[in-house]
RNA sequence: GGCGGUGUAGCUCAGUGGUAGAGCAGAGGAAUCAUAAUCCUUUGGUCGGGGGUUCAAAUCCCUCUACCGCCA
């Protein structure tokens, strides 16, 4: 079996204009989660991130501040490389659009597109509205209070002609759904690509590929009137960064494993990009997932809500390893979710202060005063002990990997999370504070299995929560070259007579809001 | 308007033909090592409505209804 151990994953490049929010974050999160896992479980990770910097928008708010659009990228796509910093993010590395790697990449693919004909200049007529740098077409417009006409938007129409270059989409139809028939898992969840295939179904339009009408952008090679229209610009980032086009190998790490994107964006993923890179010769993604959006206390995040939660208030309240873990525990993956802070607050005292946190604190206080703090030597088992740590060693990574292979976070941690249960029905039955006044040898096999117990989780929960995990690792001394997937096994478990230190809690129990009627 | 999805215990969801499930919330009990944490037991549902197929349907078919998504 000769597998590829490299795994390239990806987050949309996030559009500079916006400031970070709890949206950009969670579709983060579940690639860095994804990416930690990766590297623990032995693979070559690249895991990429960055921001969008291109567009008219940018241009105008650009002009609005006063600075060159370059000075003003620089500085607001600051915010989201401050906000991998903030969220320990493990990104392998951060590109920006308007990067010369970039430029270079988008230009090449441009010149082989062309080349074999797949883009062609024409003249695009229609409705187009300004402000959300989009056409319409006619019956998608209504007329406003002075006669001009009006998008669904609610921006304001103008008749338009330019000249534009368009890329054959129409052309892609069959040998997009052909692939999709010869890759069912390309995009999850399911329900989201029945939409693609029916989208494609239904017939695709050439698209057009280029703007005359700004000029902060991707130069056209060879037509320097025009600029590279979003799709080309964007969806390149991920080639780029591959080493596009002087690697041809592209490290090994074409095509990519995973783009996670936002439903919203989820067409331009699964069927352009697909299509334009078919079209250039080079083998699609692996697959495309689309995530769900966060809904706050049962309503859209808004301004004029004034609702809008900042990643930053989320760590401030709850601490960045319980935000990760309740973000991804919560909801199944892929699922709009609702984040209310009652449920929040339950989740993490239920499963990370009574569960885990309090099953390390109660095993390790208790080694900690009755066994002179040192891990005990352990006696011979009994089958109660072999079936917990079966569980432990030969089922739980197993399960695990499936899941987030998958995708399914909740999954993933709800296998792991049945360990903890088992290990706290373990623990009672066994009752090794019972064990103190009859059998100290057998309390101190229990307490053994029990240690083992929580350093095969605190291994397993590094992706989720690297920074609670590697305390608890500490906890039991384990050794910073230990902590791999492959240490989940029995011939790295801990060495008896090993002394730790005093334990101390690692997930602090929240207080109960008061309800405000 | 077309296509697709969803509607199961108070909440979030699992369950694709064979006597309704989990977690949380609620109730009772046990234990006392621990972050007053843990463990056990338990209340609770005419599986959106109606019709049909079948010995048997949450599960298949038809229909109605509500909500959501994609497309137009």
């Amino acid at each position: 079996m000769t597998e590829n151990k490299n795994y390239y994953i990806t987050t949309p490049i996030y559009y500079v204009n916006d400031k970070p929010h709890l949206g950009h974050t969670y579709t983060t999160i579940a690639c860095d989660v994804l990416a930690r896992f990766k590297r623990l479980d032995g693979y070559n990770v690249k895991f990429l991130t960055g921001t969008d910097e291109h567009g008219l928008k940018v241009k105008q708010a650009a002009e609005k501040n006063g600075v060159s659009p370059q000075g003003f990228t620089d500085s607001v796509s600051q915010n989201f490389r401050d906000l991998c910093g903030f969220m320990n993010f493990s990104n392998d590395d951060f590109i920006r659009t308007t990067e010369e790697r970039h430029i270079k990449a988008c230009q090449h693919l441009w010149t082989v597109l062309v080349e074999r004909g797949e883009i062609y200049l024409d003249k695009y007529a229609g409705w187009y509205a300004v402000r959300d740098e989009a056409y319409y077409s006619e019956d998608e417009l209504s007329n406003g209070a002075d006669g001009k006409k009006i998008a669904p938007s609610g921006a304001e129409v103008e008749w338009m002609e330019e000249e534009s270059y368009f890329f054959r989409l129409s052309a892609w139809g069959d040998k997009l759904l052909e692939f999709y028939a010869a890759h069912p898992d390309f995009c999850l969840p399911e329900t989201r690509f029945n939409e693609v295939k029916s989208f494609v179904r239904g017939g695709l339009k050439d698209l057009s590929v280029s703007r005359t009408t700004f000029d902060w952008g991707v130069p056209v090679p060879g037509n320097e009137k025009h600029v590279m229209y979003v799709w080309i610009d964007a969806l390149t980032n991920y080639i780029t960064a591959a080493g596009y086009p002087d690697d041809p190998d592209m490290g090994g790490f074409w095509p990519a494993d995973l783009h996670m994107v936002g439903k919203d964006i989820l067409r331009f993923h699964a069927v352009y990009w697909p299509a334009f890179l078919m079209a250039a010769g080079l083998e699609p993604p692996k697959r495309v997932f689309a995530h769900g959006w966060w809904l706050i206390e049962g309503e859209k995040m808004s301004k004029s809500l004034g609702n809008a939660i900042a990643p930053a208030d989320l760590v401030e309240r709850y601490g960045l390893d319980a935000t990760r873990y309740v973000l991804l525990r919560e909801v199944p993956f892929g699922n709009d979710g609702d984040f209310i802070h009652a449920n929040a607050v339950n989740r993490i005292n239920n499963d990370l202060a009574n569960g885990l946190g309090n099953l390390a604190q109660r095993t390790l206080s208790f080694i900690y005063k009755n066994c002179d703090g040192k891990i005990p030597t352990p006696a011979e088992l009994t089958d109660n002990d072999k079936a917990l740590l079966k569980k432990v060693y030969d089922d739980m990574l197993f399960t695990v990997r499936i899941e987030l292979d998958n995708q399914r976070f909740h999954k993933a941690l709800e296998t792991i999370w049945d360990v903890v249960n088992a290990a706290n029905v373990y623990i009672d039955i066994e009752a090794p504070w019972s064990l103190k006044k009859t059998d100290t040898a057998r309390m101190g096999t229990v307490l053994y299995v029990l240690s083992e117990v929580i350093r095969c989780l605190s291994i397993i929960v590094q992706p989720v929560m690297p920074k609670s995990s590697a305390r608890l690792l500490d906890q039991l001394c384990v050794a910073e070259t230990e902590r791999g997937f492959d240490c989940i096994t029995k011939s790295s478990a801990l060495k008896a007579e090993t002394e730790i230190p005093q334990p101390q809690g690692i997930f602090p129990r929240l207080q109960v809001e008061e309800k405000a009627a």
